[in-house]
DNA sequence: TTAGTTTGTAGATAAACTTCGACAATTTTA
DNA sequence: TAAAATTGTCGAAGTTTATCTACAAACTAA
């Protein structure tokens, strides 16, 4: 009989694809002998159970249908200050991981990660309450002296950034300056300075970033 | 004791993610009783396996990363003739059904699918030899009269498809010009009938759909 | 096999976009 | 707080793209 003090970990799997909450469970079922785990599909479903119940760790996607997950990091430290949130996510980490680590984001899972991996990520999250890339750790350490550092997306204006969202949409410069009736002119100007924070040359590379907002 | 006759349902997974094999395979198991499931987390490894050893049913994620897994059933039906191809994907099927259809899939997952899809999914393709949504099996039946109908890549000639690449890769139409050898006003020739073509006006729209060929 | 269609290619011209420089209004920083 | 950087805006000039037309070669189809 073990130490009855061993309380099991509680786990919310957050992902709008059962097959994918399904793997995980089974994964995470496979490498820790007491967990108990709860589903959630959907932004809402996670928040209704967040409310009702006291999670250990919860592992968002970071791509749902309804709205990037990160705007609802916040909110859920606030409701559980003690959870351990773990990104998962399709898109390299270092990309956006400050904006989700800013948010209260303790750490990245891969969706290609394999089953090491993932063990070690939710040890060292629960243990350490944090897992990064050693990429990230780096930024982190940068961004103490400059918090914007390398987080793209964040050097951009408000304008800049409504700018940027129409062009990903693919909207012309000209429809654009009709929608916020101001010249074409400016729009170019607008859309050369993005291009040259983000370091980009085509409105392609710009859909992947701005994806991750 | 049941007959012997009951054959296990012999199933190859191909997916990059081991969360996603892990979750079918769950899935799978608790909706069918008799399974024996193998995994492949690239199309090499797939290959492999499909040399060596004979499947029932092959579960193909549609987007793999070292390129789009149509290419490769046509392959697969030449091998095993039998073996019967759901093609897992996270897009509507309809935009890019035919394509996979004429290589020889026999159906469609979508990603999003809950237990109750997957089981029919897997029911009818090993039944009725296919299973595809309605939409789809409209599509079939107008392409007996036009085969090309509706599945907008196949409309697009080697070199518009070149081009359209091209552009899908952020290319503008100098740089395209002087890689063919061709002029500018050549090239927005080309960009233009593609356009209309696929009936879009924006090269966002044009990403999408050559994401599938 | 003849007429119609698709494909690959451009020229001319119009339209859209980029680049550069500028300027006022903020905002930041030293 | 004075100097420096950022932000939102534009005109003018230059570049790139779009559009329309055209034409020959290849390829259907009647």
């Amino acid at each position: 009989m073990e130490d009855l003090e061993v309380k099991k970990l509680k786990i919310l799997l957050a992902d709008d694809h059962l097959i994918v909450r399904q793997g995980l469970q089974f994964v995470i079922q496979d490498s820790f002998e007491d967990t108990i785990i709860s589903h959630a599909s959907s932004i809402k479903q996670m928040m209704i159970q967040l409310t009702n119940e006291k999670f250990d760790l919860l592992i968002l996607d970071a791509q749902f249908p309804d709205g990037i997950s990160v705007t609802y990091i916040h909110e859920i430290k606030l409701l559980q200050p003690q959870i351990k949130i773990l990104v998962f996510t399709s898109f390299a980490e270092e990309h956006f991981s400050l904006k989700f680590i800013n948010a209260g984001a303790n750490g990245f899972l891969n969706k290609l990660s394999e089953e090491q991996s993932i063990k070690l990520a939710i040890q060292n999250v629960m243990e350490q309450g944090r897992h990064y890339s050693s990429f990230t750790e780096k930024l982190l350490d940068l961004s103490k002296f400059n918090p914007l550092l390398l987080n793209p997306v964040h050097h951009l204006s408000e304008r800049e950034l409504e700018i940027a969202k129409l062009l990903v949409n693919g909207y012309g410069n000209l429809e654009i300056a009709n929608t916020l009736n101001i010249k074409q002119n400016t729009v170019s100007t607008f859309k050369k300075r993005i291009f040259e924070k983000l370091n980009i040359n085509s409105i392609i590379d710009l859909i992947e970033i701005i994806k991750m907002i």
